[in-house]
DNA sequence: GTCTATACAATGATAGAC
DNA sequence: GTCTATCATTGTATAGAC
């Protein structure tokens, strides 16, 4: 009695990362990453908004942690320090390991069209902690400034857990980048280095 | 004798801000607004590279007007100096007034799909701010934040510019918004608000 | 050198059968 | 849930008209 295979979500993401990066993302279409996975197109985007969104899924939910993370921060808490646990959040729930994570960084860095979603992702992401940060500190400036700060740490400190061969937790490398980034900050505006 | 109406881009832009007000960005065909700007399809994409950029088109300038403003920027600049002379360069090339900015501004917020590549335009300033920045002060971790500074107070000021109606003009906008930037910057790190 | 006609491939939507 | 089938639209390619 045929079944059908487990989890099509995840057979349609590892098929089409081998056959993008095999034949490039252009060049791929999305009756062939359908059929190779035993499905088709129809399903294929029953399961996913578009083309792109094979390589993002799970991306759309940062944006609810994060909010909720800075919703959930404990009273007094400093801004950096709803920060910290927003981009916590978001790495707490990263499952992917680093040859996969380093795998779609390289299909992303070699397609515009995968560029352009990434951008969109990242800034829905500094939207939505922005959003979060004005509704617990307030509307002013330094909320955009925050959420900027936080994620640059993010996506930063990720590219470097990418490129690191050690076992530093994804977690440990994002909040070692915001650190390094608030210092490098207070660096830059008490006026010494890029004089 | 009839000869070719002058500035095609133009007329498909205004052509275009027409329709997509009247019916939404998704509902107007691309063969619909070559016809009414008396165009045909195939020459709108030989004139756009998609559909998105009809609405874009000047923006991709932006990236090269930064990038030599800091190159040029005077000996001796300090990061921040280099960033108003690299933004000031991007909002004195703006010709647009109030009133079509405001409309396009509106139009991108209807449609996720125009959102998505004002968040790359975006990113692709931000990109090259950063690199330019990396050419002159080196490759450390302030660059990177100096030019999410830079990008947040073109995009902050301009937001502010077109809600306004007086006659500031876009560049004082910026700056000013730059300045309160930094301003909310040292506060936000001497640790007082936002606690 | 700018515009057009035609044909075409791919994305993504939709409606109905199993 | 998945499939077949069909469809509109975007965007490309080519060859030709003014």
């Amino acid at each position: 009695m045929a079944r059908w295979e487990p989890d099509p979500r995840g057979r349609l993401l590892r098929t089409a990362i081998e056959l993008f990066s095999d034949q490039g993302y252009e060049a791929t279409t999305t009756a062939q990453i359908a059929e190779r996975a035993g499905l088709t197109k129809t399903t294929l985007f029953r399961l996913f908004p578009d083309k792109r969104e094979i390589l993002f899924q799970g991306q759309s939910l940062l944006v609810d942690l994060a909010a909720e993370a800075v919703r959930a921060a404990p009273d007094g808490s400093s801004g950096t320090a709803a920060v910290a646990a927003a981009i916590s959040a978001m790495t707490d729930a990263h499952v992917a390991g680093h040859s996969s994570s380093r795998q779609i960084a390289r299909l992303i860095a070699a397609s515009p069209e995968l560029q352009e979603r990434a951008a969109f992702k990242r800034s829905s992401i500094a939207q939505a902690l922005q959003a979060a940060l004005a509704g617990r500190f307030g509307e002013g400036h330094h909320v955009g400034l925050l959420a900027d700060l936080g994620v640059r740490a993010y996506y930063d400190g990720f590219d470097s857990w990418i490129a690191a061969d050690d076992d530093r937790s994804l977690t440990t490398a994002v909040l070692e980048e915001l650190a390094s980034c608030e210092a490098a900050l207070r660096e830059l505006l008490s006026g010494s280095p890029a004089r």
